[in-house]
DNA sequence: CCGCTAACGCAAAATCTTAGCCTTTAGCTG
DNA sequence: CAGCTAAAGGCTAAGATTTTGCGTTAGCGG
């Protein structure tokens, strides 16, 4: 669906680039159910019948996008410590994704039914800033957990909050999720 | 989007369980791609104007199947122990939803959302199996974790990776998340 | 500079979606 | 139990979207 076709270059590049540009300008002015492929084309100036051929449908368009609005633009912060740099990227991704913007860019990543790929760019990125958080903190000296860990205790528990649960999480959970994941012999329950 | 509406006797309940019925049919023997209101109306013997008018269009008709595929047909297995029973109800879990047609549900659930409200009932229905689940647990003598540390470290992981990364989870973590959210002071990284 | 071909534009045809109006039927009341 | 009321479904026509075939354009290599 994404344009790695054989000829990124020149036309082909300016028309996605058209065309994301008008499904991110309409998405901020329209309600989602009005946005429509024969809009985007307009905006974009150029035919529907190209939108289709590209990506196929509506939903898959919009995939497109989110997975691109998702690409991380820089680096993690740097905090000058492993529990600072997560925090710091959990609240980022918390405040991005919990807003009505960032779930509908969720949702649209999930809808995208293509062979699983806008939406495993979303985690492969995730992913991505992660491994710089944890190389930097190894070459403090420090052993983080490995990547895989983090996703399950940290990212995911936050995902499937913003899109299955209806009371919205705080700043603070972010926090939780990660002392919690670095502090795996803390005692919050019973004695055992 | 559920016919939860004033008149849920008689013809209405034919109508939406022919519907229901329609769109599992058609699920069974086609891509998804390829079913659209018209194909479901006709399955059904309904005229599409019904369908489009109780449910909006394609995308909240199938979340509305999804959801009803979903609620839970009985109570949650009594292993007889709270690991087992949580282990059961994980595997379970997993193996309905990380194939091919369980992912399509949650996509479809997730899909069909209200623009800006989660897709609620999932998780509630997750939340009520669990919560018999902690209920005979503490019948027992025993002393669960809360129902929602639950989610967080089992059902969210689980989620998440059905629908954002790549490569399957083996029925083995369904166990391992289980073992891990019981044994909160085991040690698998560097002590501390 | 010339040829090759992927990608786009255009326009007609097919399909899907919406909306108005009428008919049916479940639930209620006398 | 007969009759009333209004919610819900059927039908049809108008409108919008999606698909498809064919000609044209423009990036790329020789």
């Amino acid at each position: 669906m994404s344009p790695q076709g054989p000829r990124p270059g020149g036309r082909s590049a300016r028309v996605q680039a058209a065309v994301h540009g008008a499904v991110l300008a309409l998405q901020a002015e329209r309600p989602r159910h009005e946005i429509t492929v024969p809009l985007v084309a307009a905006r974009a100036g150029v035919t529907p019948s190209t939108v289709y051929r590209r990506w196929g449908d509506l939903t898959e368009l919009l995939a497109d996008v989110a997975a691109a609005r998702l690409r991380p633009d820089a680096a993690p912060a740097d905090t000058g410590s492993l529990r600072g740099d997560l925090v710091a990227y959990a609240e980022q991704y918390l405040e991005e994704m919990s807003s009505p913007a960032g779930r509908e860019v969720l949702r649209d990543l999930v809808a995208g039914a293509a062979p699983a790929l806008p939406a495993g760019r979303c985690d492969a990125y995730v992913r991505g800033q992660l491994e710089a958080i944890t190389a930097r903190e190894r070459a403090r000296g420090g052993a983080p957990p490995p990547v895989g860990e983090i996703v399950e205790r940290v990212m995911a528990p936050i995902t499937y909050t913003i899109l299955f649960v209806a009371t919205a999480l705080a700043l603070a959970d972010a926090a939780r999720l990660v002392d919690a994941l670095l502090a795996p012999r803390a005692a919050p329950v019973s004695p055992g």
